[in-house]
DNA sequence: TTGCAGGGGTCAA
DNA sequence: TTGACCCCTGCA
């Protein structure tokens, strides 16, 4: 059948969607934006959203989900990996100069995912001043905790805990996910959520600066926080999330001094316009991957 | 083996 | 504006 302007074709290896261009595995789960996609040897990526374990593989055009069905991709799957968006006419208006058209053509497949909002907000919580390896660990630790369990191809994997399953342990429980003093963040702020003391649902509705002011009340969101949560579950593209890396890389090949945040966000936001989110992004990789700014 | 720095920041003073 | 902060890893 055809779906906004792909085929989704119903085979014995899975769901096909034909047509789907600006796509690399690597590039959208290895660029930061996510923490629980693991890569399987054929190349393809296992991950859990939504409640649901899918398998992903991308080659010459085609991706294919296997263990879901059309329905779900339709519903689920299509927004998920952004496919309404056309990331061609993205990377053609941010490569504007040479840095850019590098940091372009070096993350060339990355898509923006729009995760679930709850657990990119904790996600990103858990982030602050830590490392991908440990990210994941406590994530992971928090899933098979308070998760619900899943089994594909004879592995288990786990769902992300809903606030209310976080709750209904104690605080002192939490510490098995050693996340350290993060733990108490999260916790405060699975109790802002589940009573509805900040409404994630109705950030979109907000300016993008009221939002992140929104989401700033929770324990453990500042600036940088809110912004990946903004643009990583697809509520706003007009942030631009300023860590370690991507202050370093402004620094070096942009401002040629050391600069304030403030500094940063006014040049990214004059410069890059309503794209900056985008622009963030493959920079971040291209800075990380390729250590931009490290003596 | 032990010690230390630093890591996708945030908070409080 | 400046340190402390849990925990973990890499590296002398």
């Amino acid at each position: 059948m055809e779906y906004k302007g792909y085929e989704l074709i119903e085979t014995k290896e899975g769901i096909v969607v034909e047509g789907v261009r600006d796509f690399e595995s690597k590039h959208i789960f290895q660029c930061g934006q996510a923490f629980r996609w693991e890569a399987e040897k054929d190349g393809s990526y296992t991950g859990v959203a939504y409640g649901r374990v899918i398998n992903v593989l991308y080659n010459e055009r085609r991706l294919i989900f296997k263990n879901t069905n059309i329905e779900d991709v339709i519903k689920l799957w299509y927004d998920y990996f952004d496919l309404g968006r056309d990331y061609t006419w993205i990377k053609d208006r941010v490569a504007k100069d040479l840095v850019m058209k590098e940091a372009v053509n070096f993350g060339h497949g990355i898509r923006i995912l729009n995760q679930e909002p709850w657990e990119t907000l904790i996600s990103f919580i858990i982030s602050s001043n830590s490392n991908i390896p440990r990210i994941k660990k406590v994530i992971d630790l928090l899933a098979s905790e308070y998760g619900e369990a899943l089994v594909y191809e004879g592995k288990q994997y786990y769902t992300f805990p809903e606030p209310e399953n976080i709750l209904a342990g104690s605080l002192e429980q939490l510490d098995i996910c050693r996340g350290g003093y993060r733990c108490k963040y999260i916790y405060n702020t699975a109790n802002f959520i589940a009573k509805n003391m900040v409404g994630l649902d109705g950030l979109r509705e907000l300016l993008t600066k009221e939002a992140r002011e929104e989401l700033k009340r929770l324990s453990g969101v500042g600036n940088k926080v809110a912004d990946c949560v903004l643009l990583f579950s697809g509520i706003k593209q007009d942030v631009f999330p300023t860590d370690v890396w991507v202050k370093r890389v402004m620094e070096e090949l942009y401002l040629n001094k050391e600069a304030s945040m403030n500094e940063i966000h006014t040049f990214a936001r004059d410069y890059f316009g309503e794209l900056l989110g985008f622009a963030q992004q493959y920079l971040f990789y291209y800075a990380r991957e390729n250590r931009i700014g490290i003596k």
